[in-house]
DNA sequence: GTCTATAACCGGATAGAC
DNA sequence: GTCTATCCGGTTATAGAC
């Protein structure tokens, strides 16, 4: 099920050689045109040395989404040193996120497509995916903790785990944006990210304390099921 | 592109026995499980001869789209006459969806991602898929017309669109649910939509005015492009 | 012009020898 | 760990039947 780790030199190299290809490929051609054989051909490496590797196609996705999360991650280090605003390092994250994005527009569609189904063992919901979706849960920890915003702990809480939701709603809006410069999905994003800060804010208003309550549990008995 | 309509009687047999077939197959053994020559194969066609009808394989979906939606507007045609409350439409048409949906449980995920594609001809927010969403986005309108609840006029305007959307949000986590009964998605349902009525109610609240403002121009610049 | 059928093609995946 | 040969299923080309 999992990716094997290369036991051998050689294998570690045949991986990274497969991977490097993919990844090229997916970029040049799409997801749908790259053939598991392209890739093989690219690498010398026959059709099924490479699933030797990677047990399928679609794990080779996970590679790839792993290697924009890296991109994004280190593009907004920076940032996150330097700014304490919350509502600007939402802002400047979710930019990102579609900056870093951009070369694999093209492809993104039916690699969200092949994510989105629920028995692909890469479906984001899942567990296979678990260990990327902690990494960019903590980086959404990161933006919320870092910033000097007073935020009430039960808000706190479930924030990460919201904002990684909200950016993947921004990523299928993106895809489908045709924009030039993609200008209508940084619209959105400073729309939205000056929105979330604004809800928050007034959550603590008394009126809205109760749906506040309601909210914040019916999300926690989601992500932690009853079972 | 679009589905061919038959010409002839014979054809308008042949195009009903196929989707016919199709349909019990992917209820009987799932939508991958199920080969388009085992569809050929139940309705003594050939292969060839369904391909005359449906361009492919995913177009049997969008006809299954159409064949639950039929379901689910007549079930819930009692209650939108009998009931004026808004939260007992909302929470009866939201259950009815999911209790319509059941006997496809299985299969919807795979048909899910299929049709998040944006690629996709079926994609639900792309063109081919155009008549079907209207008639969606019209019942939702009618959930809300046939209310006795007062709801201001910008907010009307745009609430049918935004069910829809509810509505396949609440479909996506139906797909994941494993509790017996599906009764973890019906207690969602219940919490959301008393919500949603809740949070319209708020939404006159001075305090949420401008917010109100801002949500509503931003959704109604996605659903009508400038370009 | 409308329907049906047969025979391919293509690409993801697998079996099994070395 | 690498290869070749093969399977399987969506899709297409195309020729004939009504």
């Amino acid at each position: 099920m999992a990716i094997a780790s290369p036991k051998t030199r050689r294998g570690e190299t045949s991986r990274a050689a497969i991977l490097s290809a993919a990844l090229d490929l997916f970029q040049e051609r799409g997801y749908e045109a790259t053939t598991m054989r392209s890739i093989a051909e690219r690498t010398r490496v026959s059709l099924g040395s490479s699933y030797h590797y990677f047990p399928s196609k679609e794990h080779l996705v996970l590679e790839f989404y792993r290697h924009t999360h890296e991109l994004h991650a280190a593009a907004i280090a920076p940032l996150l040193r330097r700014d304490k605003d919350l509502a600007a390092r939402l802002r400047g994250t979710m930019r990102s996120v579609v900056v870093t994005c951009e070369p694999f527009h093209a492809v993104a569609g039916s690699i969200f497509s092949t994510v989105a189904n629920p028995s692909s063992p890469l479906n984001p919901f899942g567990a296979a995916a678990k260990p990327l979706r902690d990494e960019v849960v903590a980086l959404y920890a990161e933006v919320v903790r870092g910033s000097d915003a007073r935020i009430p702990a039960d808000i706190a809480e479930m924030l990460p785990l919201t904002l990684w939701l909200y950016q993947m709603g921004i990523l299928y809006f993106w895809i489908f944006d045709r924009s030039p410069g993609r200008l209508r999905t940084l619209e959105v994003i400073d729309e939205t990210t000056d929105l979330i800060v604004r809800l928050i804010s007034l959550a603590n208003l008394p009126l809205l304390r109760g749906s506040r309550k309601r909210v914040l549990g019916l999300m926690k008995s989601i992500v932690e099921p009853p079972s």
